[in-house]
DNA sequence: TACAATTGATCAAACGCTTCCAGGTATGAA
DNA sequence: TTCATACCTGGAAGCGTTTGATCAATTGTA
């Protein structure tokens, strides 16, 4: 690997004009210039990028935290990131978070200890204190898909209550009266948001929220599956449900078709997320975007801007859109 | 942040000893290496990683290709690379090829700019010798799902012939005769060993092997579609389906549905690769399971091997098997 | 007691780059 | 022609580590 020493001596020049060549901010004699250019072409040579780093503290690297790799949630996330990130020649360190405090923690401390310039991620356990602290003192911070109380500017976030509304009214306009809901982890503040969305619902149309109607569970299929078993034992009559995300919806749909029942005609479902697997389920899921894509990447912009001196402009708010496909119908009766 | 002199200083010892202590290489007087310890955790020191690759020509980072992030096959894959390396403290840049072959070679030359120990990937584009050269060359290169002549130690893979037999001899136990057949794209060698698979298995059962019955694909949902359609148009009889992959699978199954059949008794179907939303389709897809995350793990653990000095075992070749769920059922007749 | 052997600590160079500072050259004006 | 100015260029320090060479101290041995 030759060095920029190396190129200095073929183009005859010292190294501080072959930096400030391949860094572009000083003006070089063009005569010299050129001489540096070819002088790196024919030894192939590239800046050994761990001593620029060294040199200029800052390591053009930026951490990202989720929850898993596995999930195609994430795997959006990750490629708006990774692409936005790219393009402008930074990259990309992962590390997951496995929804776990600890697992948080450790994932940020390895992050910090790779000297990384910027962090983005979506974390559920960390605390917004520890989020406020860390942006303070460490390194700059974004958090895609929460709000942090103290951080507006760095966090992208979904009109959640917007997005259970919409998927309630969607099957109030299909004449469904009785609509059971399964909702996410209330503790987390998506999940309530989009409880609220569906009772706003409807209230907006005059039906009353009956919570034996309502299951809390965990955003697991297996929960979907665990969530209609139990609201059907409640022997409260529904005849549509909504699902607080897309896997609850796939387990509450290929439960109700193992106990017989014919979709979407003895059961209609609306799913949250649009994950990728939304239309292979059976019925295709009518359910509510989630543009987490483009949140990811306004959060990668954020941090292009705040930490690497760009101007893009960020969008914050997004808003949800429903989706329909089939697994909802008109209610007959 | 403070550096190794201030922790020296601290201590009332050179810098090297406190170099020596942290690397626990040389043998350092007990008193004195407390002495250090004590100071480390009074500074909440933390060694700079940057400087430390410099010195050492050494970054501790791994690059990983893969076609793309926000698929299920990948994730598993990235998720199994990420924990396995990140357990013995070695962080993953990521980057995306896109199964391109400018934006492949782009990737790695991104990563090599960044100092990478090792690549780690799932690249299809690149050819054996660009791979080879990158090996002896630059740097040590570990492929994921992939056999590149000359790299035998350095690449996991799949029997994907088996893969292919298990799948089409599944359905002649079930009494089918008359198996179509969607390949992915034959230039790649894990379809054209797919494909290899089905017809000994047709052989073997004394059947013929009728190309009006294969329809070549490129492993896309669009793709299963098509190839379904065409092969209906061709007018040769079939009651069971062999696809390469699960998206196709997928798409041939909806695409059915669509038609109007009732799956599966109208048409029995087998996917490959048992990716995430396998279980989603409906009928819930029969299909042969590709061991990606653990094939993914050996990658990992081989680099860990050669570059790092561990000395993990590393299983090279990998056993498909069948998972057999309800996507397919006893022909009648 | 004196010397050899061994252990352990310090010094200083090296890793490859950026950038401040000082000095040199060319340009234009007086 | 001379001097001030602006513009470039080269020298050298510094980024925070690691590590081989060197040297001091301690222990053991004759």
């Amino acid at each position: 690997m030759p060095t920029i020493y190396q190129v200095a001596e073929r183009a005859g020049v010292s190294l501080s004009t072959v930096s400030r060549v391949l860094n572009g901010k000083a003006s070089v004699n063009k005569v010299l210039k050129e001489r540096v250019e070819k002088a790196v072409k024919e030894l192939n040579y590239r800046p050994n990028s761990v001593a620029r780093s060294l040199a200029n503290n800052r390591t053009d690297s930026v951490g990202v935290l989720v929850p898993e790799l596995n999930a195609p949630f994430f795997g959006d996330l990750m490629q708006a990131v990774e692409s936005t990130l790219r393009a402008a020649d930074k990259h990309v360190i992962i590390s997951v978070g496995r929804n776990c405090l600890e697992t948080e923690k450790d994932a940020v401390e390895f992050l910090i200890s790779r000297n990384c310039d910027a962090l983005i991620m979506h974390a559920e356990a960390l605390s917004d204190e520890y989020l406020l602290e860390l942006n303070q003192s460490k390194l700059p911070v974004a958090l895609v898909n929460r709000q942090v109380e103290g951080l507006p500017e760095a966090c992208t976030s979904l009109d959640n209550e917007k997005g259970g509304y919409l998927a309630t009214r969607h099957l109030l306009e299909l004449g469904h009266k009785d609509i059971a809901y399964i909702s996410g982890p209330t503790d987390k503040c998506d999940a309530s948001l989009r409880l609220e969305g569906h009772k706003r619902a409807l209230s907006e149309a005059g039906l009353p929220i009956n919570p034996q109607l309502i299951f809390n569970g965990d955003y697991s299929e297996e929960d979907g599956k665990i969530g209609l078993l139990e609201l059907m034992a409640r022997d409260v009559p529904f005849t549509a449900l909504v699902c607080a995300n897309d896997w609850m919806a796939s387990g509450a749909i290929s439960c109700a078709r193992d106990l017989g029942m014919s979709l979407p005609h003895d059961l209609s479902v609306v799913g949250f997320d649009d994950v990728v697997f939304a239309h292979h389920v059976f019925p295709r899921l009518t359910t509510v975007s989630n543009p987490i894509a483009e949140m990811a990447e306004m959060s990668a912009k954020y941090i292009l801007n705040k930490v690497y001196g760009q101007a893009n402009d960020v969008q914050l708010y997004f808003e949800p859109s429903l989706v329909v496909r089939e697994s909802t119908v008109k209610h007959e009766g």
